[in-house]
DNA sequence: GATGAATGAGTATTCATTCAT
DNA sequence: AATGAATGAATACTCATTCAT
């Protein structure tokens, strides 16, 4: 009779928008944003094609909240990082990131399937340019902590290095040995002050 | 109205293919290939769209064209790193992978943005992947020779190195140090039997 | 919880039903009927969508209602008209035609954005079939009583001016100079009796 | 074998185009523009909906075209009303607009179905704009030279007269006396100098 | 009486591809 | 060898309408 209470109306809102991040998620990691249509993402979630713009303005806005999504829980992980005692930041964030990769692979998979679309996918290319400067800047900060000799140089070869690792890992995360790969970077890194 | 003669018309037939190649590789890699049209090819070439056709199968066809096409380009560069002397061939390879970026950067740009996809877009999966294989079977055996403890895992680490280092070069060319990066890894395996 | 009584659930009802009909035709008269979605109706009346069905079966039936409410006004409004004395009666509801049409312009913007449509829109058809029938039969008494000589074709003339005019107040309402108009029709048919 | 001359494909081109203007002013003008659609015209037409696209951008520059179309017709036809003697140049004015009329049907139907959203269709507002502003000024220097007293105020009811008129023809032309009224019309306006 | 989440059929538009010339 | 008119299947998105609460 009367009209479901806001609260509920609440849950299930936020219940249906979970459920089409989850298949959108899953859809443009598996075959790429461009080639993953609307009724692919409906049909994943058990949903009617209509249902998806009560939620998301566009297929463009729901890329977009994948990665808001995604980006926060990368902030949150870094901030972690900064924790850790001065000396051992850089060995740190190193580890926070591939944690991150292995808890959200298909997230990285769709970045880096998007990557280079960047300045043509409208208004991402903001989002994941800036993020790559912080993430060079928060670098440069530990590498010099830690003594490095030119810290700008070695974090652009330390952020390629975990970059190039997290793609090969996504291409085949069953026959990557990451935890190995890992270690080989991090012993390189946990003896500070090299050169 | 006598018929072409057989060599002008060869000559003309390889002269519209490669115009085409020529003009594919560059819209692709300025639009990611999804988002790139048989119009859009057809109009920077010059040419109309139908007579892509008469050289490709399909604009899929083209893709694997424009591949195949580079993937020569590059095993002729890595058999001359084989000449370099033994314990300087990893240095050589390093040094001829950049030289590759660098000189053919529109081709690298697209093959990154393809590469998540590879697995969807049908049969460039297979190329890829060889081609991937190839790299790493080629780098453990040149870091064997240089007295590597872990040749496999160390090039594992090294492809990684030199793919993220390619990739952050081709988002930004001209804002990237790539001189002073690749320096840096080199002067790193340069100094061999590290461990 | 006592149940509402009759009396008050009318009431709320009644009130429902006027404040659905009122913002319907603002938006129906601003946006013509087809680019008027129920959404902006429930949202321009602050309602919920589903509210409107309560109301009225669909869209349609919204739009019939419209008319059929603004009909009757018409009706009474003429048959003040005719209260007139003879022989001032054509120009009484001259009057009343530019009075009705200045009170509820939004109304007569949608009737004649939509009139083109009429054979088109479900049912509406017939009711301004009839609304047209009824006005030339009706100006077609007037003017015989009036002495002129073709009844039948003055009233068609007359009726088309009126049309005509209050077309092109409608279009701009504030530009017009509808008075001046009006009195100049109206000094017309005033003396009866042409010919 | 060789491709298609330049003039074959221009009168391809020249009767593809006039088939889809064809056939979309009959749908226009049955329907609606809004409850017109793209694959009615195509059905219509006996073509592809693509093809549409081939000539027009979209389904608002079809609207357009056939606006522009018309409109050079209804410029002609009243260049040739101005060439009649002064003080018959109303009554000829108005007799090219009824020819207009009787010769165009489908598009003047269209043309009042549009009128009241012409505000809300982009970019036709100010063609339709313009052209009730020529009406009216020519009308208006008519009257003048015909002796009319009040030329503008008279100019205004005019217009209304024949809009209403052509109005309530297109809404029925097989029922509707168009000749008859016509004289009645110009019987009026023949004799000059009025008021 | 009232809500708003959900549906599904429909719409304009795009684009790889074909084919007569 | 080359053209470009034509196709048709696919795509993102809209909107009137339903219904459980």
């Amino acid at each position: 009779m009367s009209p479901r209470s806001r609260q509920v109306n609440d849950a299930i809102r936020a219940e249906s928008r979970a459920r089409i991040l989850e298949h959108a998620l899953e859809q443009f990691a598996a075959n790429g944003y461009d080639r993953t249509t609307i009724r692919a993402i409906a049909k994943s979630a058990g949903i009617s094609q209509g249902l998806i713009y009560n939620y998301f303005a566009s297929k463009d806005a729901l890329l977009r909240a994948i990665f808001e999504q995604s980006m926060q829980d990368v902030q949150e992980s870094f901030q972690r990082a900064e924790e850790a005692p001065p000396g051992q930041r850089t060995v740190a964030l190193v580890r926070a990131a591939f944690e991150l990769l292995e808890r959200n692979q298909r997230f990285w998979r769709l970045s880096y399937g998007v990557r280079m679309q960047a300045p043509v996918l409208s208004d991402l290319g903001d989002g994941l340019q800036r993020w790559t400067e912080t993430i060079t800047r928060t670098l440069r900060g530990y590498l010099q902590e830690d003594g490095f000799d030119e810290p700008k140089l070695e974090a652009r070869v330390l952020f390629a290095l975990i970059d190039g690792v997290a793609q090969h890992y996504v291409l085949d995360p069953a026959g990557y040995p990451l935890e190995e790969v890992v270690e080989r970077i991090v012993s390189w890194y946990a003896t500070s002050g090299h050169s």
